[in-house]
DNA sequence: GAACAAATTGAACGATCGTTCAATATATTT
DNA sequence: AAATATATTGAACGATCGTTCAATTTGTTC
């Protein structure tokens, strides 16, 4: 054995993230990750390889935390249903104020990488897939309890979740400042879980 | 007087407007545009300005190539929906294979950018905004001709649209390469127009 | 064809990019 | 306390970044 690191791997990796997520894989510079985690370059990547290595695993770490944030939201909601109505609440509406970026770190990676960065841009699609999955999941359950009609593919319904995350996050990054931003986009999402194809009585 | 430039400078833009849509504002380095541009920098710089002006004039260049798009949609429909509806297909089915970027290149823009380029962050939203008033109008229409209640409000359907566009765009971007993705985007966009909020049948 | 004006060229600028590595510091083990 | 092993440091690397500008070319005017 031999002295082991003295950084705190999960907070490095918060402050990574945050970077990240605010200014894109191409605009964040190691200097000034390396300025927000407080670590010189060797150790940097003597820890995470290399600038692509990094930024994998805040993509991780996002998707990590993301998912607590749905479990919290079941947790504390009576229905799925209204767990995921909350959990939209939080990324469309809290997050256009105090996130780093106002857009989904994994969609605003989908978006930003090409053929270039291959790995990565797997590695974001698959946990934006994974994140698909684990709305699927809900509604299958919210399927068993009744509130939804079981002849629907919950597949389609978590892709619908999916589309309506993304436009309205890029929605509201387009209309940051506006007056009236906070009520259309929380009548926006009322009206998913009102309507077609998620209302029991509309067909 | 004397010569003039002897490049064509809607060529120019066109070449630029595709190289800075497939790989962003940051990843798109001058070097790399004055290869596929064919210019040397200081006929660039003198026409443009700089990386931002040339950025600049490519998203006004894609707006206006969007918008001509949409008047040639409503000239080849008979209904303005169906107008939307041809439109909704073009970018989000079609430009899925062929386009530089899966994803509408003003969105990209908007999710991109951070204060640090303000300016070119603006022009972006106020562009997708034209695009939006675009989409209004096209609605109001369809309210005169009854295809769709006269109740509702013009701009809150245009926003659902915009909504699902730039969800949808991103989502075929996430799903690339599986089989059943353009079956898939082909019922959520009918789906759309099927249901609330633009169905005369579904309240 | 000489004089002029604008367009084009390409070498070069300083700054910053991602990354490396020999030197040094510091825990743990013997 | 000496030996060992790993972590940390920070200067430095070559490459590339956006941009500039003196020199040159080229078309127009007189």
């Amino acid at each position: 054995m031999a002295k082991s690191a003295k950084f705190d791997r999960q907070q490095v990796i918060d402050k990574a993230t945050a970077l990240y997520w605010q200014k894109g894989f191409h605009a964040t510079s190691m200097r000034h990750l390396q300025d927000i985690v407080d670590m010189r370059p060797g150790s940097i990547y003597a820890a995470f390889g290399s600038k692509e290595g990094l930024f994998k695993e805040t993509l991780q770490n996002y998707k990590q935390a993301g998912m607590s944030q749905l479990a919290e939201c079941r947790a504390n909601s009576q229905s799925p249903i209204t767990a995921l109505k909350m959990f939209m609440r939080k990324l469309v509406i809290e997050a256009s104020h105090d996130a780093p970026s106002g857009i989904c770190m994994l969609a605003k990676t989908v978006a930003e990488l090409t053929d270039e960065h291959q790995a990565l841009l797997n590695e974001a699609r698959r946990l934006l897939c994974e994140m698909e999955h684990a709305f699927q999941q809900l509604i299958a359950e919210a399927q068993e309890l009744g509130e939804i009609d079981q002849s629907k593919d919950p597949a389609r319904l978590a892709a619908h979740i999916q589309v309506q995350i993304s436009g309205l996050r890029i929605y509201g990054k387009l209309h940051a400042g506006d007056a009236l931003l906070e009520a259309t986009l929380e009548q926006m999402i009322d009206d998913v879980f009102a309507y077609h194809p998620f209302s029991l009585f509309c067909p």
